[in-house]
DNA sequence: GCTTATTTATACTGAGCGGTACATAAATCA
DNA sequence: TGATTTATGTACCGCTCAGTATAAATAAGC
């Protein structure tokens, strides 16, 4: 493959973006947040975004970049194709748009567990559960981790895409080395432990686990492997 | 994407095969096992299969199977498209065959480290050497693990694909596993340490390092990464 | 009711896809 | 030398692909 053609970028949809953002307009106020929505001027449209993105991940996740047709999207959304480009742009621009979407799904996820504020095993023992529930979902069979899906496809191609996946992973290892740095500032984990080289391994963890899930190796297994982990972490 | 059509299989090419298994000529021997090549009847072919399995191996460990296209693999192999199909049947089956290759190649250097029989933590460090050798090179920069990305990829459509994933993931482990398990006899490993659970780890780091690899990270944070994570385990 | 704005729906385009039919080339066998 | 076998090279097939032109539908503004 050489990048098989670069189509010039979808004409731009200003979202409703007004041209003088200085001037507010005096007789109709915008509505108060949270209040109904802005009567916007044509026909409405049929689709919510959110769930479109969410449906759109689904087919993704499952089947890669490559192997997802925009038909597939089209059938999976519910949205015929001009719809989709109009809303979304072209089908590398809806995988961005798509993976943003899972991101803020699973730091959502992983914020509620963090904010639980458990001792540092039992928090490992729910994280890695999340994660498992995750990889294993899925209606077409167990899908892993969309970030390592895209990190072994487009990321090599793309470097927007290669960015967004890169911000992943790092966000990945933050999130588990405050966890083990809480955990030694209360005394869990040995002073001598290095938060860091264990974050590394707590995400090689969840790395190991998303592969593992989508070669379809049973939760047990798993399960029995990230106990396994957790036991040399937790122990610092 | 619903597995987009199922062609028949490619035309049984008996691969020289006898068809009197029992009888031996007589007249003509085998040549002697590394001998000349037998004389084959009709024109030469103008390929290696070894070098055109290398060539095919580049390619899909590149872009992956849906975005390699027989084009690309013709260009990379020099075998136009017929003969690709008849050295190695349709796409799928080169995939599969590709894959076999890869798995000897990776063997082979993983033995070498293997038999030069040094203490745990220099041959941990060896063998994670040679993983980030092979992750990192690659003309169109560096292609991670080609296990990884046929978890990734192909694994959750096709079972025999799946099958030879899987027990590459296991022959990774029980490598990692015999390893630890020399240490400990050896009395580099405290006796509490379980070998099992130690391997996961240890593979676990090398999907890690593929992972960040493809996604461009510098070899210097896979490298601080795999210190890391090195000294936990041979720590036990 | 007419104009304007926005979205949906249908149908199309040119290119690329995996795979193959068929003719040609190069070797052995008799 | 001519028949046979095997591989190559060209050109083609039907299909799918991503993306788009165009028309119809549905809303608000006036």
């Amino acid at each position: 493959m050489v990048q098989k053609r670069n189509p010039p970028a979808p004409r731009a949809r200003p979202e409703a973006a007004s041209l003088k953002p200085a001037k507010p307009q005096p007789a109709k106020p915008q509505p108060p947040a949270g209040g109904a929505p802005p009567k916007r001027r044509g026909r409405p449209r049929a689709y919510e975004p959110d769930v479109a993105l969410s449906r759109a991940l689904d087919v993704f996740w499952k089947d890669g970049f490559a192997a997802t047709s925009l038909d597939d999207l089209s059938a999976a959304t519910g949205m015929n194709r001009p719809s989709l480009y109009g809303a979304f742009g072209d089908k590398r621009e809806l995988y961005k748009k798509t993976y943003e979407s899972y991101r803020n799904r699973a730091r959502a996820r992983m914020g509620e567990a963090f904010a639980a504020d458990m001792p540092l095993r039992p928090m490992l023992l729910r994280i890695y559960g999340i994660a498992l529930d995750m990889y294993l979902s899925g209606e077409g069979g167990p899908r892993g981790c969309f970030t390592v899906m895209t990190a072994t496809s487009e990321a090599v191609f793309d470097p927007d895409i290669r960015a967004l996946v890169v911000s992943g992973l790092v966000e990945m290892d933050r999130f588990f080395a405050r966890l083990f740095k809480i955990a030694q500032e209360r005394g869990e984990l040995s002073a001598s432990a290095d938060p860091q080289v264990l974050a590394n391994l707590a995400s090689a963890t969840i790395h190991t686990i998303a592969i593992r899930a989508r070669a379809q190796m049973p939760r047990a297994e798993l399960e029995a492997l990230v106990n396994g982990a957790v036991d040399v972490m937790a122990r610092g």
